[in-house]
DNA sequence: GAGCAAAACGGACTAGCGTCCGCTTGATGT
DNA sequence: ACATCAAGCGGACGCTAGTCCGTTTTGCTC
């Protein structure tokens, strides 16, 4: 991948970015994502995209990195709005509200999310793990899961609390299973709270 | 894909399989795990495999249908051994202990099936959830928790209890954070514990 | 053990991903 | 305005996954 120095940043490149570079990447970007809203996509390749961009294959691979890499730069925008949500939005999702709320409302924000976004969520693959977007994810739920119970394994916690929704296993709870969002979205719930309500202590009966 | 009749079933093909056909899934299969033991998986190419099994590409391909059918018949005898012990091995594990302690039992030992066959299991990807073997685990998961609280959605359920063990999740965990299995475990239990508790009724507070 | 149809084989072929490197363009200083 | 040169461009290239189809092998029948 990025032999070179680290490039992809999430969105807008560093600071200064050369003016051709700027068009380049909006090219792409509309570019991809028409072409993605037109034919799904899995259904597009990447020398379509350079194409429908005027763009040489090279320009593209070097702002996004690869096809991981362009999926998030589309997905930014929305990441960027709910983050904000987040941070310093309205309760219960944004601050202010109990921990256990704030967290619930941050669940049904993400199968928002899925539901709207499942088929470039998908694209990313398995990098989403190393990505920033992730960490930020992870972080709010890990505060989220201390300040509800002190003494739970918080860090760990918050992996596990955010694997249900891992757009693979959407997918296949909505295409294969043929759930509603909502039917799903209630499971969550259930076993957030389940989560939230057993953590109190460290280790476990058995 | 196979888009003769269906050709990819688990382990040993149909009752009646050509000695060639025998004789060659065994090479590949031979060969195919040797190389991934010297080299890792990832670093192992379909054309390699062939070679090495002295097959043609196309035998290789007929057979597995593709990387992740090939990665699933190399997972298939440890699949079996462990779905007999779920079956027909003792307690906690397999028949005789309560639910609860069934269900630990069954998280721990998917945490040392991806402790020893991580690599292997993130080699079928998202394919996964469309496995007969998947299809198991979820069945028991289910019925288990239907036995626990009668009234939850277990199948829903059953899917999210089995998302922190996706092998993707799994790998960041013990890669990028670094953490020793036991944690993960005691996490894993935490959680599901939790889970079991709080899946009396259906909906939740809120 | 010869003939035959079905099953399996194997490697040439296609298509997509990602890299490399010689050429172009834009920013900066004079 | 011009020179300079790092940053950016683009498309040819290499590599891998997966498909296709003419040829070979196998098991069966007589």
């Amino acid at each position: 991948m990025g032999t070179r120095f680290t490039p992809i940043n999430p969105s807008a490149a560093a600071a200064t970015e050369r003016a051709d570079a700027a068009r380049n990447r909006r090219k792409v970007l509309d570019a991809a994502e028409r072409l993605f809203a037109e034919r799904g996509v899995e259904q597009v390749s990447m020398d379509e995209i350079a194409d429908a961009a005027r763009v040489g294959k090279g320009t593209l691979y070097r702002r996004f990195g690869d096809r991981s890499g362009l999926a998030m730069a589309i997905l930014d925008a929305n990441d960027r709005e709910l983050q904000h949500a987040i941070l310093r939005g309205d309760p219960p999702l944004g601050p202010g509200a109990p921990p256990r709320e704030r967290l619930m409302a941050f669940m049904d924000a993400m199968i928002d999310h899925l539901e709207r976004r499942g088929a470039l969520l998908a694209a990313v693959g398995s990098a989403r793990y190393r990505t920033s977007v992730y960490a930020a994810y992870h972080l709010h739920v890990a505060i989220l899961l201390r300040e509800a119970s002190p003494d739970c394994d918080a860090p760990v916690l918050a992996d596990l609390v955010l694997a249900p929704l891992a757009p693979d296993l959407y997918r296949h709870l909505t295409r294969n299973r043929e759930l509603p969002p909502t039917q799903i979205a209630a499971a969550v719930r259930t076993a957030v709270c389940g989560i939230l309500t057993g953590a109190g202590g460290a280790g476990t009966a058995t």
